[in-house]
DNA sequence: AAGCGATTCAACCGCTCGCCT
DNA sequence: AAGGCGAGCGGTTGAATCGCT
């Protein structure tokens, strides 16, 4: 564990200084990952295991990918998020590059703003106070949001263009990625999402996924909640 | 230019899970 | 079977930065 004295001690918030991660970057690439808890004390470094994980992990490591999260990249996350929920290393994974802190901020201070402003506009724009209570819940709800866009009946207008819209942007972004790989069984290590009516499940783990949840809602085909986790082109 | 609220994101915290003894 | 320990995960915090007045 990792003394809270030393922590206080720090005037500021314990940012990482450049010597820090050089010491750190050199004793991984001597000694591998892992045995956190060890790195601190081998190394000097004044820091616990965790927070030396957490550094190697989310910045040093050489394949970390920085900067701005691209459409496709973001559009990915939002898909795979309705799909997964707040599993971040989940979705990180399904992204090179990207780590579950950047995915998860990104979300937090990006899309979910997004996405919430989106929900709130169809909340004004609809007196069916069924409908408002079941947004309501999907936006407290940890789990996949369970309705999908075309359960809520809309009225505002704004609202049917911007789907119209997203339904042609996904579609055309899909088709794309599918124009770039030949292969579909591809464990999802590929971001992509096959155009239509094929099936999506998981390999190597069971998530709770429910028959709610569909590739339509993802913008394209049927979910079988049973599969493993794999596209499968009919 | 200064003040201040809003936003971003690096880092920490607490919990769970899996492995080992 | 049970307890200890390390690794990993998601949620939260707060310093730094941005942008508006």
């Amino acid at each position: 564990m990792e003394s809270k004295e030393l922590v206080k001690l720090q005037p500021k918030k314990n940012l990482w200084k450049p010597e820090e991660d050089l010491v750190l970057k050199a004793y991984i690439e001597t000694h591998g990952e892992g045995k956190w808890a060890t790195v601190s004390k081998n190394s000097g470094l004044k820091r616990g295991g965790k927070s030396c994980r957490l550094r190697w992990k989310n910045y040093l490591r050489p394949d970390i990918k920085r900067g701005d999260m691209s459409q496709e990249e973001e559009d990915l996350i939002i898909r795979l998020h309705k799909l997964l929920g707040n599993r971040w290393s989940l979705i990180a994974g399904r992204l090179p590059g990207r780590t579950d802190n950047e995915v998860k901020n990104h979300w937090n201070t990006h899309l979910n703003k997004r996405s919430h402003r989106g929900k709130k506009r169809i909340i004004d724009s609809n007196n069916d106070k069924e409908s408002n209570k079941k947004i309501r819940a999907c936006n407290n709800s940890e789990e996949t949001c369970r309705l999908s866009s075309t359960s809520i009946a809309e009225t505002g207008l704004d609202v049917m263009e911007k789907e119209k819209e997203e339904k042609e942007e996904s579609s055309s972004m899909t088709n794309s990625w599918m124009d770039e790989t030949q292969s579909f069984d591809c464990d999802l290590d590929c971001p992509i999402l096959p155009a239509n009516s094929a099936v999506l499940g998981f390999e190597d783990e069971t998530f709770n996924l429910e028959p709610f949840i569909s590739l339509e809602a993802l913008g394209c085909g049927t979910m079988d909640c049973d599969s493993h986790l794999r596209w499968i082109m009919p």
